[in-house]
RNA sequence: CGCGGCGUGGAGCAGGGGUAGCUCGCCAGGCUCAUAACCUGGAGGUCACAGGUUCAAAUCCUGUCGCCGCAACCA
């Protein structure tokens, strides 16, 4: 039953901070992640930075500073953010690290030595000022780089190439027989039509570089940007210097990346694998991005919105809440501080954190916080069974549909439950027949407990709080979407652990109040 | 005619031949255990536009307009 799953993220340039949609990424690969462990899997989440560019090499520069030092100091950066969001990941790759210079080296070579890699000359406009050369849409309509206004000029110069054009029928097999390899399916086309008219030969090399990972065969170059990229995904597991860790984890079974980026990881990548004889990953998810205020965010139209003050406002859950509940993962999503607290108070505070409230409450100065053993069994108020929740809500999980496994819980178990609640009116049958509402708070309890459950994945925090809030049998860390399935028998009382004052339990969540046409 | 997608009440989405549905917001009422919450009801859409097929079209077909994605380094 229990298996391995290996699954990374996008590595991020570190000449910036991570904004929302970034974390965006990050958020939905953690929740896959904890999805996994639930199911009882060993899962390997694989995240990091990108280093070796450029552009790193000159911010550290204009800083003054060891390019190394510069990346450290980013990681770092980044390291913190993750960890505010609660991000559950097993290892974070540098690519200026050793272990990863080793094992791209050794792909390098291997895939020379199978015989994909060729030397050439490239031809391009070249501007001065930027050190580069530009593609046609980098310039303007004068052949003019619109950073240094200058000319840009024409050059040549050798450099290595990938034979990519060649794994043109491979891959186009290879998605045949591998339907969901490219998910979400919309992207399917891009891609084939991509592989079917425009597979070109790619350029892995640049000349006259410092910062690095130098060609085995031709130290004068070093290696260029994607090709040393992608393989993060195998040096962070041993290819090159571990065989067996390699041998444990790979092929990936899922990679997480923004869909600006499918080509590279549904063409480029599964070549450049074949090519080194390896095998293949086995699926490639490209989420949406995130707008702010209906905007596309962009360094220079300067409204990218850094996680961080959300953050500290509001903790990581509600922040994870937000975007994966109001975002589809597949598409597009907005986000705006206004539309976050409408979402926040509507969802977090009046409906989950208010039955909480309103049910331990009760429980709390009515029956001094515990439930007298049942002998009636208790009743689901959904319309759905428990099973055909948690079978609908795997399925949701299975195809990173987050939102739709969120909507699915609100619709089917948190607002029954409060409407339950408005019907039996357990205040008042407290008066006149206790043991009766003894079991109406019973059944209130019992959706607390599976939600709690199928929430794991998305507020690791608040689902734990919440289910260790009642005396359940099961053990916090040991609990599987199995166990929402059914009605946990407990033999004895059931007690609230919840700490509590004059029968009162804190806010999960407290409602905020909107700042005035406040930002963010 | 490069390929592909999308246009549904204020916002975000679902529906894919037969009284147009959901969430949020808004308005009114109810209730009062609870985080001024919760519950019920209501207003608001000629389903982009124009033709066509059909007894019947948001739904199928054709065309028009508009928006967006991809065309090698932006999550």
């Amino acid at each position: 039953m229990s298996k391995r799953f290996f699954m990374t993220t996008a590595i991020d340039y570190p000449n910036s901070r991570p904004h929302i949609g970034t974390a965006f990424e990050k958020i939905g690969a953690d929740a896959q992640a904890r999805f996994q462990r639930m199911l009882g899997n060993e899962v390997f989440f694989l995240m990091g930075n990108d280093e070796n560019t450029v552009k790193v090499a000159k911010r550290a520069e204009e800083l003054g500073q060891d390019p190394k030092a510069y990346c450290d100091t980013m990681a770092d950066q980044f390291k913190e953010v993750w960890r505010a969001l609660d991000l559950s990941f097993t290892d974070f790759i540098q690519t200026s690290e050793e272990r990863h210079h080793k094992g791209c080296q050794a792909f390098i070579q291997k895939v020379k030595d199978n015989g994909h890699i060729y030397k050439g000359s490239y031809e391009g406009w070249y501007c001065n000022g930027c050190e580069s050369f530009k593609s046609d849409r980098e310039l303007d309509g004068n052949q003019c780089c619109p950073t240094h206004n200058a000319k840009a000029v024409r050059r040549q110069e050798p450099c290595w190439f990938f034979a990519l054009s060649t794994f043109r029928e491979k891959l186009l097999d290879f998605y045949r027989e591998n339907p969901d390899f490219i998910q979400p399916e919309s992207r399917h086309n891009e891609v084939l039509n991509l592989v079917e008219t425009e597979l070109k030969d790619v350029n892995i090399t640049r000349s006259g570089e410092t910062w690095g990972i130098r060609v085995p065969f031709d130290p004068e170059f070093t290696i260029y940007v994607w090709f040393d990229a992608l393989l993060n995904y195998i040096t962070a597991i041993g290819y090159g210097f571990d065989e067996s860790l390699f041998s444990k984890w790979w092929p990936a079974d899922l990679h997480v990346i923004g869909k600006d980026i499918t080509r590279f990881h549904c063409a480029l990548w599964p070549a450049m694998c074949m090519a080194a004889g390896i095998a293949t990953p086995k699926r490639v998810f490209g989420h949406g991005f995130v707008h702010h205020k209906g905007e596309k965010m962009s360094k220079t139209i300067g409204n990218v919105v850094e996680p961080m003050d959300l953050l500290k406002e509001v903790g990581p859950d509600a922040f994870r809440y937000y975007f994966l509940r109001e975002c589809p993962y597949p598409g597009d999503g907005d986000f705006s501080y206004r539309r976050f607290i409408e979402v926040y108070n509507a969802d977090l505070a009046n409906n989950l954190g208010n039955l909480y409230s309103r049910v331990v409450g009760l429980i709390g100065r009515n029956f001094g916080g515990a439930l007298p053993p049942m002998e009636t069994p208790t009743c689901w108020l959904g319309v759905m069974t428990r099973q055909e929740i948690v079978e609908i809500w795997t399925g949701h999980m299975e195809g990173l549909r987050y939102n739709q496994a969120l909507q699915l819980l609100w619709a089917e178990v948190l607002v029954p439950a409060n409407q339950h609640a408005d019907k039996m009116a357990p205040w008042s049958l407290v008066k006149t027949d206790l043991s009766a509402a003894a079991l109406v708070l019973r059944d209130l309890v019992e959706p607390i407990r599976v939600v709690s459950i199928l929430l794991k994945p998305f507020l690791p925090k608040v689902a734990q709080t919440l289910y260790e809030s009642f005396s359940f049998d099961q053990a916090w860390d040991r609990i599987t979407p199995a166990h929402a399935s059914q009605f946990a028998q407990s033999p004895g009382e059931l007690r609230v652990l919840a700490p509590t004052e004059n029968g009162k339990v804190k806010p999960l969540f407290p409602r905020l109040q909107a700042k005035a046409e406040n930002e963010t």
